[in-house]
DNA sequence: GTTTCACAAGAGCACTGCTCTCGTTTCTTG
DNA sequence: CAAGAAACGAGAGCAGTGCTCTTGTGAAAC
């Protein structure tokens, strides 16, 4: 039964997008009263937090599928393979998209089952850092040297994440990261109307430009 | 009363946010009917647009005023003077900040009325890649080769900015801005919690490498 | 065989955006 | 100055929302 409440809520939200997301919609497509789903979900905000974590997974399904295909040795196709697998992703699922990077809902706290989902693709992204970085150690001569509390924040992240990777290298992967997803973000919310036209060529070329950053 | 009206939304927008703003509410404080309200502003929707072009009006003069207020031949200060200022705009103003950046109002197509504020930031930034590149005309020797769907792209661009730029500078001039926008939408929207401390510190990282990349 | 319990339905509350009607005020025109 | 028109405001009302509370019902547990 929460299984089908998921079904049709994911349905509706493709359709319509989160902020126009309404429970009784979910309960007539079930043809059941307004007030039963409130036995399987406490709240509009819980359904949707059920839906962010579905969210999070399908992107990292995606992208981890997409880059399972791909040469191991071959670094910068992996990272680009990825980037294009969350773009293609993104555009085919444009709401669940905007409701992982677009505006929170308003007093929206990420609940903890939440963040294990939201890390799986910049995990896989640690991982090509990773292993380009042990087969080529002294890549990356471009690392910025960092302050002491930025330096403190991508140690302690590289611990928690268990990686290797310098901070310094850390933090231009991060940028790299926010890269995809503010371009992503850019042409999914409409900022690139009347500006590009080709955006999968503009995409592509972001690509690259980042993987050389990181020496990929 | 238009005025007037603009006014208690603005307040009740940077207190609950865009999407919870309640026309009734804005009358109540108004004191006012709810069906006088539509005497000036059609729907809802309107009422939002309006604060849409407010938004990119008061970021756009927040970042033309601190950028005013550096020494013109230091283009890498004038750069990250601006990034600095939207992020500060952005902290101090996050509904609105959400609002012109974030998910779009499900339907909403921007109005013509918009997009001239919208771009304020970006020909500043446009004016420096401009004055820089003029001073110094064979900087950025890792300029990428577009293809030519995107040359063509960014040369009307150039023409309807009637910018001197090449379109591959004009390309990473593109990237630096979303950069500096994706970085605050990711710390706007959470997604830096528990993974970096230090904000501020990072964001001026990020805008060292961008300039850099800029040859700014 | 009785009692508990999971579930579902209905009514209802307070709220929303928005429309329609009906008065009132203000401005313009003959 | 009088008459008409335009602008404005208030109230009722509609269809919708999230959510709660009460009531009814079938199945499982004791």
């Amino acid at each position: 039964m929460t299984r089908e409440i998921l079904v049709a809520a994911r349905r509706q939200l493709a359709e319509v997008g989160a902020a126009s997301l309404s429970v009784r919609a979910i309960t007539r497509d079930l043809e059941m009263s307004s007030s039963a789903i409130y036995r399987y979900f406490p709240s509009r905000e819980a359904l949707i937090t059920a839906l962010i974590i579905d969210a999070y997974n399908a992107l990292g399904a995606a992208a981890e599928k997409a880059e399972a295909e791909v040469a191991r040795d071959d670094f910068g196709l992996r990272f680009k393979t990825i980037g294009h697998a969350v773009r293609n992703w993104a555009l085919a699922n444009p709401h669940e998209y905007a409701l992982i990077y677009g505006t929170p809902v308003p007093g929206y706290k990420a609940p903890e089952d939440t963040i294990v989902p939201a890390t799986r693709v910049t995990r896989r992204l640690l991982a090509i850092l990773q292993s380009a970085k042990s087969s080529e150690p002294e890549a990356g001569v471009n690392q910025p040297d960092l302050g002491e509390s930025l330096e403190i924040d991508f140690t302690k992240l590289a611990r928690e994440y268990a990686a290797t990777v310098p901070p310094s290298l850390f933090t231009l992967g991060l940028a790299a990261w926010i890269q995809i997803l503010g371009t992503i973000s850019f042409e999914i919310f409409g900022h690139f109307n009347n500006v590009i036209a080709d955006n999968e060529a503009y995409f592509d070329q972001m690509l690259t430009l980042a993987s050389k950053t990181l020496d990929l």
